[in-house]
DNA sequence: ATTTTAGATTGCATTTTGCAAGTGATTTTT
DNA sequence: AAAAATCACTTGCAAAATGCAATCTAAAAT
């Protein structure tokens, strides 16, 4: 059973936010659902960085409890659930866009060159672009 | 003596970031400099969220590290020292911003609504005025 | 010379993480 | 229909990170 702190250590908007997604791992899930459409379980674990199941487990139940993510029956194979980005969730596209130019700028990353430049050029209809995908999925 | 880890999980930009500053502390020094003008371990220490001082000297030098942050030795006081902001540590603006946007919008935060709508109808020249101030700092 | 202050470091208990293995409810294969 | 595989977890346990109070060292103030 994991923990939701409702206790806040302030105010500060960055420290609630850090309190939801400042891990190594949260954002990657968040990355996964917005920009690698990954939507099961399976498939965040698979994702590359190799998280741990229970650590998987954990913080998808948190990324729910705290509104950012959506666990659906799988319509196909009752085994399995379909995880979604909530409003709130598609709502830190710009977090990880910044996050992405940041690092491309400072660090040597696997980010290719012309995303970049769309990123950059377009901003604004990359993040409608991210949306318009969201929508869809959204049934 | 700590760690920074040589070994990336994988090239993705938002791994790298996270693996720099993904957890709940790092980001916090990072507005404490920014955006409140403070500048000493003590000033940090007092931050209002309750870092333990040994966290706190952890995250210093990983900061520092990693190019983000500098550490350089107070000319009135030779206990003391200055941190400041690197080009790469000033860089981190935009994410802040975003984050801050973001949890302003979804949570209950103290971020003031004169200031939010400075940063979204002005978002360039907020940014402008950030990096000013940095560079001023900069002797 | 003594006390106070700043910036840490140390020791220790608690919590979180990582890893391998296991579970139970479906599906798929035979 | 029975057996095997798959999926989404859960469990147990060692290792690492965190939180907390106390301590340390160098420099400053008295």
């Amino acid at each position: 059973m994991p923990k939701v702190d409702r206790q806040r250590r302030s105010d500060c908007p960055i420290s609630i936010s850090l309190e939801i997604f400042g891990d190594r791992w949260t954002l990657l899930i968040v990355r996964d659902l917005m920009l690698k459409g990954r939507t099961t379980f399976g498939e965040f674990l698979d994702g590359g960085e190799g998280i741990a199941s229970n650590v998987l487990a954990d913080r998808l139940s948190r990324l729910e409890a705290h509104g950012v993510v959506e666990r659906r029956p799988h319509d196909q194979d009752g085994r399995r659930h379909i995880y979604c980005l909530t409003e709130k969730g598609i709502e830190l596209a710009p977090v990880l866009l910044e996050i992405i130019l940041w690092a491309a700028r400072h660090e040597a990353t696997a980010a290719p060159a012309s995303e970049l430049a769309v990123m950059i050029e377009q901003r604004a209809s990359y993040l409608a672009d991210i949306r318009t995908r969201w929508e869809q999925g959204q049934d």
